[in-house]
DNA sequence: TACCAGGTCTGAC
DNA sequence: GTCAGACATGGT
């Protein structure tokens, strides 16, 4: 059994902020999947898990979160304060590489609640069926299940255009051995990804962050190009200098204060539209 | 209805 | 090297 932290730490926040894809939520308690295993959150903090050890991992429990705090506040910069204020329960969770790098390869032009619906069809189509605490769910499919299917299997299960790209890059990483990027430095792992077809720039960012634990890459989408231009009054067109802007001024930090501002951003938009119904 | 979503690929200059 | 257009699908 473990416990989550009480401060800097806020399972919604970590949840909610788009760095993972397979968790449900009801009445306050998060049920997460990552690969073969499992967690339920529970809203008194307690966390029951099919691995206890690979759950303290998953969540960096062993991180100073109060350090990232201040770094980003320390900037000086009102927006970074504002969105780190708002986002300081997140944490960037070290997720399973071959799951991140299927899942951010769907993330391309697509929104949030239709990346969890595909994921969820290929899981339960592909994926082992397991049990814990009564509930049954599926785990992330090995790279043979998902290398044995057509782009015509992905497609069915509503993947759209990408449906050839997963495919494609279940076969090639089979002849992969994933793990040893690990030694890889951050411009070459993206190099390397970016070899894949379906991988450009930004998803190769999201893979080294959310796989790899690089907290020196800056994904930049259209959230993040929206808050360069409205928040920082930049002028770059390029999305590729647009990163580079923010890993030389962030560095080590640039992927915590990446997740701040996209959660900020993001959620400030649709707190809006809440609001606009009522 | 038209536009947008954690973009990338392709082909034309 | 840069740039426009295409691309599946579901939500608003």
């Amino acid at each position: 059994m473990l416990k989550t932290p009480e401060k800097f730490f806020d399972i919604s926040d970590t949840l909610n902020c788009g760095q993972v894809f397979r968790y449900t939520e009801k009445e306050g308690n998060y049920t997460v999947i990552s690969d073969k295993e499992c967690a339920f959150v529970g809203k008194d903090g307690i966390i029951k898990s099919t691995n206890d050890e690979y759950f303290y991992n998953y969540f960096d429990f062993d991180r100073d979160y109060s350090a990232v705090y201040s770094a980003t506040c320390s900037f000086g910069i009102e927006i970074l304060k504002k969105a780190a204020m708002y986002g300081k329960g997140v944490r960037i969770l070290n997720q399973d590489k071959t799951e991140i790098i299927i899942s951010f390869i769907l993330s391309q032009n697509n929104n949030i609640p239709r990346i969890k619906g595909i994921l969820s069809r290929m899981c339960a189509a592909l994926g082992q069926e397991r049990e814990f605490l009564g509930e049954k769910y599926y785990a992330f499919p090995s790279l043979k299940k998902l290398a044995s299917k057509d782009a015509e299997f992905y497609y069915a299960l509503g993947m759209g255009y990408r449906a050839p790209y997963i495919a494609q890059t279940a076969v090639k990483l089979l002849d992969e051995d994933i793990s040893s990027w690990e030694k890889l430095t951050t411009q070459s792992l993206k190099e390397k990804l970016l070899t894949f077809k379906g991988i450009g720039p930004k998803v190769a960012d999201c893979i080294s962050l959310f796989g790899f634990g690089r907290t020196d890459s800056f994904p930049v989408d259209t959230w993040i190009e929206k808050i360069y231009r409205e928040d920082f009054k930049g002028e770059l067109k390029d999305r590729n200098k647009i990163t580079d802007y923010f890993t030389e001024l962030f560095g080590e930090n640039s992927g915590f204060i990446q997740q701040y501002l996209f959660y900020y951003k993001r959620e400030k938009k649709l707190r809006e539209e809440k609001k606009c119904h009522l």
